[in-house]
DNA sequence: TCGTGGCTTTACCAAATGGTAAAAATTAGC
DNA sequence: GCTAATTTTTACCATTTGGTAAAGCCACGA
């Protein structure tokens, strides 16, 4: 049996499991966890559904699995954040990495909203153990660059969940944008970055 | 069959339709809708399946009725924004009323945040003929103070966007929120109202 | 070429779930 | 109080769904 297992994994079983997280993220972004089957997952990553049950033990660890893997890229732009770089630019690229991720990987987006809309059943702790502790450094960074006069003073926790909630809007609420923005979709794609530029920008100078 | 009829619901039809839709949101809010089981929105109401199916035609059923029901309520503050008023402070009564919104509502902020996190497959088309409308109407208005020097211009449409975004955030991602706000849960009721009325004051001052 | 071990399929199953039929109980109108 | 309509319960059903057992297949080293 593959998984749990210690020993390396063959070359069929890392392109076997890549493709099953590949069509889980899909599968579970596009209908929620209650919502996705094994067979429509099995469908899409084209293997038989005892097939794919030979590399998970079921459908709730292939649920965590993705949801481990994505903590790490999810935190990325956060961890980016540089204490010694100049702080105005610091926050207005981290805007800009936060905007790239949600255009760029939307599934991923939405599996994560997905998950916290109804309570953080399965990362929880993952949130406490991982996030909150990356979460408080990076605030207490912010804090710092305010108390020194850089950055105008806001509160950095609500500074950061206004940062999250403006870009992930535009992937999780997708559905809604998408209408209202019509017909005239073409014209935005630096539409979102303009205005969160310029809302942050003043919102932080001094 | 009291469901669909143009008859006047009886005193127990209406009060069991109300039972039944109060359950179905705090268990849809919950669980979503496929996560979401008859059996449990009988409990929650304190009446059998079938009895639930007496007063609707079915799961979605329910479903779709509490969306309608909700759309209104959740347009409500935008429909009070006043073109006759002062800019500025409607704009920011807006974001006050969304985010009173999201705290007193949260299991309605969440139901929708669900439909529309997957797509919309319920309400797309009320998207479209009640939202878009309401939408295109009010951005002409704040088109038109900005245009006429009274607000600094930005996006209507992105300005709105980051309205909802930051306010419905607080509900939606309260398991979120909550973890990160630890251990000072309490000092916040105003921090994130001081903290928006201060991002959009900023943004919006000419 | 022949095993051996890893991989895949076929054929299932039990539980959960949305939904129904019809009897039983209750309420409302007279 | 009696009847007719409404409401509720009991006893089901068919489908879906997560999961399993075991047989078959296949690749690769000896």
């Amino acid at each position: 049996m593959p998984d749990g297992s210690d020993k390396k994994p063959s070359r069929i079983q890392r392109r076997n499991r890549r493709l099953i997280l590949d069509a889980a993220l899909e599968v579970f972004s596009l209908h929620g966890y209650r919502g996705a089957t094994l067979d429509q997952i099995a469908a899409q990553a084209g293997l038989s559904k005892p097939n794919i049950l030979y590399y998970f033990d079921g459908k709730e660890e292939i649920h965590v699995t993705l949801l481990n893997q994505l903590m790490k890229t999810w935190l990325d732009p956060l961890v980016a954040l540089d204490p010694d770089g100049d702080p105005m630019s610091e926050l207005l690229d981290y805007v800009g990495r936060k905007l790239a991720m949600a255009r760029e990987l939307p599934r991923e987006s939405r599996l994560f909203a997905g998950e916290i809309l109804q309570g953080a059943p399965r990362m929880g702790p993952h949130l406490r153990s991982s996030l909150k502790p990356l979460f408080d450094e990076k605030c207490a960074v912010i804090q710092g660059w305010m108390d020194d006069g850089h950055l105008a003073a806001v509160d950095p926790r609500h500074l950061i969940f206004s940062i999250w909630a403006t870009t992930q809007h535009y992937a999780d609420f997708a559905a809604q944008v998408e209408v209202l923005l019509e017909p005239a979709p073409a014209d935005d794609p630096a539409g979102a970055e303009t205005y969160l530029t310029t809302l942050f920008t003043k919102l932080l100078t001094p």
